[in-house]
DNA sequence: TCCCAGGCAAGGC
DNA sequence: GCCTTGCATGGG
């Protein structure tokens, strides 16, 4: 296959002939809640107080944004999908999953937000989620040039009373976002980069909200740990629908980064993807 | 009315 | 260690 060509402007980033690029598998995948489809077609796709704009004409797509650098490691440019779906359809289900969903990459998102943003996302739905981190940004995120509410910086975030997160439509788990922005003062990031799998799930988990499955979201949603794979309820109907069964819940996961191994991660979100295909109103 | 959603914490054993 | 239970909220 021809490997297309990425420009950086000042102001854009323009992919010619691209493979495996479409906004609409990348934004909606479920890996990111902060995005909006415009009447036009084009996507525009929110990350802390950036926001791109996503045009798509034929064999161009032109990622408007005043951050390019950001964005280009966002959509993870540098990496060849190709590679990744060929390897990974040889397993037969995959073959499906990677051909509904070849226009998927995983992104780079900010670790901060998907550590906040999937602690909402616990036993909700997506569009829920989408909701209340929205009302969260609008209420305590400051308003940016262009018109648009960044996500809440981590100040912000613990300056709020446990009734205004509430207010959101949190639930319980507002409990959940209120400790854990106090308890990320004291917590490195930086410290889960060198870390294994199991040691990084396990530090995730002192968070307070931050059980195996979100831990797991984070470290491929934040940190690009590709040897994981986040396990929820659409990945249980995957699994007995289309695998071998007599694994227990709990240890689904392992069963697929077993099978997986380094593209474990790719691998969960074309299922997911593939899985919620008919659902899109969730 | 019950079930479900990108599950988790707490308590019992 | 492994199970069970309760949990806010809104949509189907």
């Amino acid at each position: 296959m021809k490997k297309g060509t990425v420009t950086k402007k000042d102001d854009r980033i323009i992919l010619t002939n691209f493979p495996n690029f479409s906004a609409q598998d990348i934004l909606e995948c479920g890996q990111v809640f902060r995005y909006s489809k415009n009447s036009d077609g084009s996507y525009t796709v929110y990350s802390l107080d950036k926001r791109a704009d996503v045009f798509e004409n034929g064999e161009t797509v032109e990622i408007a944004t005043c951050d390019v650098d950001y964005f280009y490691r966002y959509f993870d440019l540098d990496r060849d999908y190709s590679v990744i779906i060929s390897e990974l359809s040889q397993f037969p289900v995959m073959q499906q999953a990677t051909t509904y969903g070849k226009g998927i990459r995983i992104l780079n998102q900010d670790l901060y937000e998907t550590v906040i943003s999937f602690i909402v996302s616990a036993n909700n739905n997506i569009k829920r989620i989408q909701g209340i981190i929205e009302r969260m940004c609008v209420s305590l995120g400051d308003k940016t040039e262009k018109g648009h509410y960044a996500f809440p910086t981590l100040a912000q975030l613990q300056e709020a009373s446990i009734e205004q997160l509430r207010e959101f439509g949190l639930g319980y788990r507002a409990e959940y976002i209120y400790k854990t922005a106090k308890m990320l003062k004291d917590f490195s990031f930086e410290a889960l980069q060198d870390m294994s799998p199991n040691e990084a799930r396990k530090r995730l988990c002192t968070l307070y909200g931050v059980g195996a499955k979100v831990a797991d979201c984070i470290l491929l949603f934040g940190l690009h740990r590709e040897d994981v794979f986040p396990c929820d309820t659409w990945i249980k109907k995957v699994y007995h629908e289309y695998f071998e069964s007599g694994h227990k819940d709990n240890r689904i996961s392992d069963f697929f980064v077993e099978t997986f191994g380094a593209n474990s991660g790719y691998a969960q979100q074309y299922l997911f993807y593939f899985q919620r295909k008919y659902r899109q109103n969730d």
